[in-house]
DNA sequence: AGCACA
């Protein structure tokens, strides 16, 4: 037997050991190793001839030691496999706590004992010890867990761990000796300048985890029990940038990243960069990449004048150049400028940029095709006419959002004879403006005053004449229009594709009867919240190429209507339903058998669509998106059927479907295999359905507010099912019911939890 | 190999 005839003692008695080690260093390290059996109440060592490289350490519990003997037998120990027994004698903090000791007595004993000890010394037999296994980490010193929970809560996780408040004199071997019983140990690493704390690595953050659950709170002394989370990575040097798109969301604290030795940096690879680093990244080098040809630093509020001015000047290649938001100045500008391949200019919200600093332009780019200055509001026509000077080729205008659109600043751009596109959304439109634009000589493709006021139905007559061969029209809000305009529109730009009127409340239902007679090759229309009714309906059914036909919040159409376009406009993809009521199952089955193709389509809130809707969409193969939010009539009879008929089902709305439960969430489990985003909210889904769902490997966003059926543990299991869950819509009383440990680890996976406290609505219905 | 409490 290992203890060979001592019997059990709650101290134990250590012998091997490495002699070379000083009497503290081993004493705690002692005290680190055993105290995953249980409380230690004291440890002793003495360096005598006699008694070095022995050690008893004491227990409060006899069963501790017992655990300490068997499971730390052999256990190799500054390079040494321990041997363990019982100590043979009762320790003297033991025999003082039960009013046992005397000291008077045992200084007696201990001289007797010296004398004998000359005469046995050759007979003293100690049996030896068996070699044994080190423990594996089966029951941890749980008693001492109380570690520092909140500080790891949002950060991932990893295979360094980052270790705080150790004492001052813990040294490295220490903690090797306590992390080491964990497998994957691979080492420490401490910093002499900064005492306290310490890096400890493992294989893998499985193994780091593992190591992290047991050791969390370890008291080296009672003073410090040690707080253990992941490291934070914060810088790094990836050999391969191809990789970084599937490893860089793992490490959302990298602040220094060193693309120096990857060969070849794409621009496709910093926009993986930007995505996944979205705080803490302070600084990247590209110092191999000259190469880049488009650079997006939209709101990278710390980089101004300077660094826009050293990239342009080292990396000539530059195509496309997006300084959105930036705080920078015409400083930067001429460097911009000078840049020989530049197309693309992004410089929205630059509000730093005037007509001051314009007018001091000298250079001219004419490679510039694209120039977007939405939201800029500090310039005028002469300053943007100093930016664009020379500019032969430049195609694309974007001015949202900023100055009034003038008779001026038309007159402006009168001259820019390649100009095919042209966006003024949101601006304040003055007649004499868009008549100058009529007046250009060149006709746009495509032009948006999107939202802006100002715009009346005799100017818009009148640009439309001018500009014969727009393709885009994009009219939405522009609430002054009328017949007249429709008539010119259709009149003139024959050719058009896209026309989006949204909101053109004015404009009477006779007018929508003129896009199928007079512009065939309509492929998109939005004519949401328009009085557009069954007859313009079938007359845009004449449009063949239709493909996104928006028709939200019409009062005036009908199954009728649906009928015409479902008989001939078999391209259509997309079709919006919103809140037009007079809408059944009819109409839909009818579009569901002409339009085969359909990819998205939006029915929310029809009170008389039902299940028969659903069925008849389950034949529409390719169904992306399915909007059925509020719609108290569908069931997960229905829903069941979108499951089995539409496999390539990403988004569904599923809001107050007050009918659909659980048994659609089995279908959904079963086929939906590319869902990537669902609101349930409302719906009678319990805990079940959740946990159903939660087996879609590639669910990514879930809104579940208001679901009765739901409990925090239902909610929590569901939630640690999904794996690649990145955000979770909740109501915020949940927040305080689910363990915090555990949301921190969900969020340390790459989920974001969004917290809402809307009130419940009742049933509108 | 060695069983003490500086």
């Amino acid at each position: 037997m290992l203890t060979g005839d001592i019997p059990p003692n709650q101290t134990i008695y250590i012998k091997n050991l490495n002699e070379k080690v000083k009497k503290e260093e081993l004493k705690r390290s002692l005290y680190c190793l055993f105290s995953q059996y249980g409380r230690i109440l004291d440890v002793v060592a003495l360096k005598t001839a006699r008694l070095r490289g022995q050690a008893w350490v004491v227990f409060s519990e006899v069963t501790a030691a017992s655990n300490a003997v068997r499971q730390m037998q052999g256990f190799p120990f500054y390079d040494k496999p321990m041997r363990i027994q019982y100590a043979k004698t009762k320790s003297d903090c033991i025999a003082e706590a039960e009013g046992v000791y005397d000291p008077n007595a045992k200084k007696k004993k201990k001289q007797e004992e010296k004398a004998e000890r000359k005469k046995r010394a050759e007979e003293a037999q100690q049996s030896a010890p068996a070699n044994g296994k080190p423990a594996e980490s089966n029951g941890g010193p749980t008693s001492f867990r109380q570690g520092n929970q909140s500080a790891q809560e949002t950060v991932p996780p990893n295979n360094i761990l980052f270790i705080q408040n150790l004492p001052h004199e813990t040294t490295s071997m220490m903690l090797q000796v306590l992390f080491q019983q964990y497998p994957g140990f691979r080492e420490v690493r401490m910093i002499e300048a900064k005492p306290g704390i310490a890096f400890v690595e493992f294989e893998d953050d499985v193994q780091s985890s593992m190591a992290m659950q047991a050791l969390q709170g370890f008291k080296i002394t009672p003073q410090n029990p040690m707080a253990i989370t992941y490291a934070k990575k914060k810088t790094l040097k990836p050999l391969r940038a191809e990789l970084l798109s599937r490893t860089l969301h793992r490490y959302p604290h990298i602040e220094y990243l060193d693309l120096t030795v990857c060969p070849r940096i794409e621009d496709s690879m910093l926009n993986v960069v930007s995505l996944a680093c979205k705080d803490a990244l302070c600084s990247i080098n590209l110092s191999r990449s000259r190469k880049l040809r488009l650079i997006c630093l939209k709101w990278c509020l710390k980089i101004s004048d300077l660094g826009v001015q050293l990239l342009a000047l080292k990396c000539k290649e530059i195509r496309s150049l997006d300084l959105s938001y930036l705080q920078i100045t015409e400083k930067c500008l001429p460097s911009i400028l000078q840049l020989q391949h530049l197309e693309d200019l992004v410089l929205e919200g630059c509000l730093g940029i005037n007509d001051d600093g314009l007018s001091t332009l000298q250079q001219s780019c004419k490679s510039l095709k694209t120039l977007n200055m939405s939201n800029c509001h500090n310039h005028s026509h002469v300053g943007l006419l100093s930016l664009i000077n020379g500019a032969e080729n430049l195609r694309e205008l974007t001015l949202a959002y900023g100055p009034s659109v003038t008779a001026d600043l038309a007159k402006s751009l009168h001259n820019f004879s390649g100009l095919h596109s042209v966006k003024f959304d949101g601006c304040l439109v003055k007649c004499s403006g868009i008549r100058a634009i009529g007046n250009w000589p060149n006709s746009l493709k495509e032009l948006s005053f999107s939202k802006c006021s100002g715009v009346t139905d005799d100017s818009l007559s009148f640009l439309v004449q001018g500009h014969k061969e727009l393709r885009k029209l994009d009219i939405t809000c522009c609430r002054m229009i009328m017949y007249d305009s429709v008539d010119s529109i259709t009149s003139s730009c024959c050719s058009l594709t896209s026309l989006r009127m949204e909101s053109c409340s004015l404009v009477p239902k006779e007018a929508f009867v003129l896009f199928g007679q007079r512009c065939q090759l309509m492929e998109e229309l939005d004519v949401t919240d328009t009085k557009i009714d069954d007859e313009g309906l079938k007359s845009i059914s004449r449009c063949s190429k239709l493909s996104s036909l928006k028709l939200g919040i019409c009062m005036n159409i009908t199954d009728n209507g649906l009928k015409h376009i479902g008989s001939r406009c078999s391209k259509l993809k997309e079709l919006d339903l919103y809140r037009s009521l007079g809408i059944t199952d009819e109409g839909i089955a009818a579009v569901t058998f002409g339009c085969p193709d359909l990819e998205v389509i939006n029915i929310a809130y029809n009170d008389k669509v039902t299940d028969a809707s659903l069925i008849s969409l389950s034949r529409c193969s390719r169904l992306r998106v399915l909007e059925i939010r509020g719609c108290p009539h569908v069931s997960s009879k229905g829903l069941s059927a979108i499951a089995v008929g539409c496999r390539q089902l990403m988004v569904l709305d599923i809001k107050k479907c007050f009918n659909i439960n659980d048994n659609a969430m089995l279908s959904l489990a079963q086929f939906s295999q590319n869902l990537k985003q669902i609101n349930l909210s409302y719906c009678s889904v319990t805990d079940v359905g959740l946990l159903a769902l939660a087996s879609v490997n590639r669910l990514q966003n879930i809104t579940v507010l208001h679901l009765g059926g739901l409990t925090p543990n239902g909610l929590a299991a569901a939630l640690l099912a999904c794996r690649g869950i990145t955000k979770v819509k909740l109501h915020a009383s949940f927040k305080p019911l689910i363990p915090k440990s555990l949301l921190g680890y969900i969020e340390a996976h790459g989920c974001v939890f969004h917290w809402r406290d809307k009130a419940f609505q009742p049933c509108r219905f």
